[in-house]
RNA sequence: GGGCGAGUGGCGGAACUGGUAUACGCGCAGGACUCAAAAUCCUGUGUUCGCAAGAGCAUGAGAGUUCGAUUCUCUCCUCGCCCACCA
């Protein structure tokens, strides 16, 4: 039954602010819920129909945890500081704190018509002196512990937006606002050292087991931890320098044959020989004015230039060369490697393009599965090959057929002392097949360890293999000697059928990979070899050990390397949180004092950028120039501004105690709130806003200021919502839907329950007009229940009811809101079928969907007389006993295939079914004839015959 | 290149722990109501064969485990997201 949507929103959603049920309560008796979207970032664009998605998400959980009785708080606020408000201030004439409260009023009015249970008296707003003031005092906290400090290393610099950026600002080499080309500038800049917490940032991840697997995974990679070594190189004839490098593979240091500088390095300059400076500073210079994107560039082949100089390996006092070249970078690690060409591809490539020598140093393992060493058999150590020919005729493989044991292999042979392993392999060939015409092409890489036992001489045998690879020429073959030929015969097999279960050959896998891939490094883990004092270890303990001798040498040490950086925290721009330091001659950087803040912005005519890479406020002089809180000279203020990521950093601790003057949070109150028991938002702040707030809360944490170590218990993804046309809705599309008319039209409780329908919660989307159709229509008929309301209702629709009671409660607390609202559809058309509900049964529905489509509910349960707002309220209990049912449809399956439906008491046992079931027409037919081996009976669910 | 996720009707999607695949919604077709249309209601709707009863085939492709697989295992293909010369 159709219904005015305007009309009954408006008197409800003003029944909700009038009677205030949604202030929230702090009772401590009663149990908390603390909902939690992130708070937009009030664009002068204004809300499109994607938005609000999960904001009807967290307000339908908070409804329903307020029927069950929680307290609960569920706020929303702002983020309006940074670049985005200030270019449109700049573009449009406006003052960015007019734009600012514009663009918040807009917002406002479009979330309000939605019906949200926003708390607005805990609003908050990043741009508030009030606000911003404690964003300041946690930045001089952190200040004061070092952990703010100045820096002049090169940083991203965006000439579009004239400010330096941090390395999550980027969308690979471009600016992810203006998509200008980001320089490297080095400028001065105020850093906050979150790799202090980093170990803990990634450790406590373990602690979040409701947050998406992957939103953790991808802050793992982020923080990129990487356990290695540092490790000295002296320089020949340079006896005060050394070239330190960070390797994670100190077990492969006898296979270092050379050394790679980063053309950043300041050693660049010092160690290279005069013969080679022009062509080293030529190199220099280039990669400089290459960009990010163009270095990073891994397919990009390898480049560099020898700078003349050699380094002393520590472990085996060899003279390696060092290279510049740019595939090695500044900013990580030591800026300086160590090639292994051996084993990395890296390096590997680079090796090969400018003909360096390649030492294997790691034996990859491998035990044969089907004859795995013996234990007490005695172990024989021998250099082997395996013989691999390739008839380019046919593309088969050479293999043996042995007679006497169940194996079928390569031609595999040992290597004589002395003797050339292409000469041995050409040697086992002709002696185990005959076949004497081969074209060798390559050896298959490096060696490799295989172990297994070897039944026909009792005896374990560890084998150091290579693979030669040959083709046939011609099928010329000299006669076999019949000690090989009662052994084995040769036949010829396609490659590609050959597999560890029909094949015995425990490296096969890696010949393959081999001979498909061409030469490579191998990365593997394995066994030292051609490393001295260290051969035959395993590599992951050589690892260890290596490092353990390196630190006993004074050679290097154990080292934890991170690619998280340090955060730039210091923006040239002006709308943003002035940093309340004071640069003093005499006392250097000093903090102001704490009850001197907020430092508030001033306000100003000009606020574009200077162009000098000066904040806009440093051309203020007034504001710049005051006194130093120390000595009380003259002094000027810090006049960079913090990133639009600082407000956000703590905000959710704010609504807990938004207008607490004395502190950033009240400590007891704070106890009660946090942490947030759900929040929502878009899985792009996964390296962002969510690390960063989990840095600043930890800080907070360590500092006293809050309770507990994580802010955040369960976090929940929001899926986009897309355009009607597959594309991101966007103005430039013209493909935008706008909420205002969608409410209008169809109403914001069709919307709500639309955007919870449409597709899992966590799933992109398109937008769908006629969906958003079939949602009101659903609500209508809700409303049309109204005439069907009688003194009693079938036993069907009892049942229904209580199964929605449970289902709609579990899915709306496990986010599949989709799920949940089409058991509510099923409700009502079940309902309409039978033709009668009590009017109780249809008030408990309105309860359960009352989350979903607050508006209409309540108009529909005053009208049945119900004088409480449905969301003070009890949320409906089911019974359990209501779930199960008398009967029960089971499936009759033959041979797993459905043959017949049949109906029988709950409760009814193997036999009565059976009985039942094979009486059933269709499954009789199909029984027909056949012999029962088994029968299956699973109860309440099938019977399956299995016949022959 | 690496990591994560996903492929089910014409479309969005459902299926709990291996147990009747396609719930719910959209769309479409037919019917009722109407002078007519819209709205609403009813019926049908994976596909092939069949008048029907029913049967065969269907969850990206191919194999495997099982009485039984959308679900578990392996191989491959396609798409999405994130990271990407991080030593």
């Amino acid at each position: 039954m159709p219904y005015n949507h305007q009309e009954i929103e408006k008197k409800w959603q003003e029944k909700w602010v009038e009677s205030g049920i949604f202030k929230t309560k702090e009772s401590p008796d009663k149990k908390k819920f603390y909902a939690l979207d992130m708070f937009p970032y009030p664009s002068g664009a204004g809300l499109h129909v994607g938005h609000p998605k999960g904001y009807i998400a967290t307000d339908v959980v908070s409804r329903m945890k307020m029927m069950q009785g929680f307290n609960v708080l569920h706020p929303m606020g702002w983020d309006a500081f940074g670049l985005p408000a200030e270019n449109y201030a700049i573009k449009n004439k406006v003052h960015p704190s007019v734009a600012t409260e514009e663009n918040i009023a807009v917002f406002k009015k479009q979330l309000s018509l939605l019906g949200f249970t926003y708390d607005w008296e805990r609003e908050v707003n990043t741009t508030e002196p009030k606000y911003y003031k404690w964003t300041q005092w946690a930045f001089l906290q952190m200040f004061k512990s070092g952990l703010a400090f100045e820096s002049f290393e090169p940083i991203n610099w965006c000439p579009g937006c004239q400010t330096g950026l941090a390395n999550e600002d980027l969308d690979g080499d471009k600016c992810e606002r203006c998509g200008s080309l980001v320089e490297q500038k080095p400028m001065r800049q105020w850093v906050l050292k979150i790799t202090d917490y980093a170990e803990r940032l990634l450790n406590d991840l373990d602690k979040l087991p409701d947050w998406p697997d992957s939103i953790k995974q991808m802050q793992r990679e982020w923080i990129g931890k990487s356990e290695g070594a540092e490790v000295n190189f002296r320089i020949f004839e340079f006896p005060n320098f050394q070239v330190t490098v960070f390797t994670t593979r100190p077990d492969t240091l006898f296979g270092a044959t050379y050394l790679v500088l980063s053309p950043e390095h300041s050693l660049v300059s010092e160690i290279t020989a005069p013969e080679q400076q022009s062509a080293v500073e030529a190199y220099v210079s280039a990669a400089k004015n290459k960009t990010v994107i163009e270095r990073g560039d891994d397919t990009r082949e390898k480049t560099g230039v020898f700078t003349g100089a050699y380094a002393i390996n520590p472990v085996n006092n060899e003279q390696i060369p060092i290279w510049v070249a740019d595939y090695v970078l500044a900013g990580y690690g030591t800026g300086a490697i160590m090639a292994v060409p051996a084993h990395d591809d890296r390096d590997f490539a680079f090796a090969q393009k400018f003909n360096l020598p390649i030492k294997q140093v790691v034996a990859p393992v491998r035990i044969d599965s089907k004859n795995p060493p013996v234990a007490d058999k005695p172990t024989v150590t021998r250099k082997t090959i395996h013989g691999l020919v390739i008839d380019p005729k046919t593309g088969k493989i050479l293999c043996l057929k042995w007679k006497q044991q169940p194996w079928t292999g390569f031609v595999v042979g040992g290597v004589d002392e002395g003797e050339d392993i292409v000469a041995a392999a050409r040697r086992e060939i002709k002696e185990e097949t005959g076949y004497v015409n081969l074209k060798f092409i390559r050896v298959l890489g490096g060696v490799v360890r295989g172990e297994y036992f070897a039944a026909h001489k009792d005896e374990n045998r560890i084998a150091y293999s290579n693979a030669i690879l040959f083709e046939l020429e011609n099928d010329e073959r000299e006669i076999v000697g019949d000690e090989e030929f009662s052994k084995h015969e040769p036949i010829w097999l396609e490659p590609k059928t050959l597999n560890q279960d029909n094949f015995t050959c425990a490296e096969l896998d890696l010949w393959f990979k081999r001979l498909n891939n061409g030469e490579a490094a191998d990365c593997e883990y394995g066994v030292a070899i051609n490393s001295e004092f260290f051969n035959d270890l395993p590599t992951w303990k050589a690892k260890d050990d290596m490092t353990s001798w390196l630190e006993e040498k004074g050679f290097g040490h154990k080292k934890i390397q991170y690619k998280l950086r340090d955060w730039v925290f210091s923006r040239q721009r002006y709308w943003g949180e002035p940093m309340p330091l004071v640069h003093c001659e005499k006392c250097g950087v000093v903090p102001m004092k704490e009850e001197d803040l907020p430092l508030e912005l001033p306000q100003v005519e000009h606020y574009e950028p200077s162009g000098t890479g000066e904040s806009p406020l440093a051309t203020i002089t007034d504001w710049v120039n005051t006194t130093c809180p120390v000595c009380d000279g003259s002094a000027k203020r810090e006049t960079n501004t913090m990133p639009q990521w600082a407000g956000s950093c703590w905000y959710y601790l704010r609504y807990i105690d938004s207008k607490n003057e004395t502190a950033l949070v009240d400590l007891a109150k704070e106890k009660y709130w946090s942490p947030v028991d759900l929040y929502v938002g878009g899985a792009e702040h996964a390296t962002r806003h969510l690390i960063y707030a989990r840095f600043w809360h930890k800080f907070l944490f360590d500092i006293g200021v809050v309770n507990y170590e994580e802010p955040f218990t369960r976090l929940q993804n929001v899926g986009l919502i897309m355009a009607e046309d597959g594309r991101k809705m966007s103005k430039r599309w013209g493909n935008v839907i706008n909420p205002d008319d969608v409410v209008k039209e169809y109403g914001a409780d069709a919307l709500r329950v639309y955007e919870m329908f449409m597709a899992p919660f966590n799933q992109p989307c398109a937008w769908s007009t006629n969906g958003l159709v079939g949602t009101r229509r659903f609500l209508e008929k809700v409303n049309g229940l109204v005439q069907l309301v009688s003194e009693k209702e079938n036993e069907n629709v009892t049942r229904a009811l209580h199964q929605t009671i449970k289902k709609v409660g579990d899915d709306i607390n496990d986010f599949r809101f989709n799920t949940a609202v089409s058991q509510m559809m099923t409700f009502v058309n079940t309902v309409s079928e039978v033709k009668g509900i009590t009017r109780d049964s249809f008030l408990k529905f309105l309860r359960v969907l009352c989350p979903f489509a607050p508006h209409i509910t309540n108009e529909i349960a005053n009208e049945l007389g119900e004088v409480e707002i449905l969301e003070t309220g009890a949320w409906p209990t089911y019974d359990p006993e209501m779930l199960k049912s008398d009967e029960v449809t089971l499936a009759i399956q033959v041979n797993g295939k459905l043959r017949g439906t049949i109906t029988v008491p709950n409760e009814a046992v193997e036999d009565e079914v059976k009985t039942t079931a094979m009486a059933e027409e269709n499954v009789k037919k199909n029984l027909e004839g056949k012999e029962i081996i088994k029968v299956v009976f699973v109860k309440g669910k099938l019977m399956n015959f299995v016949v022959r």
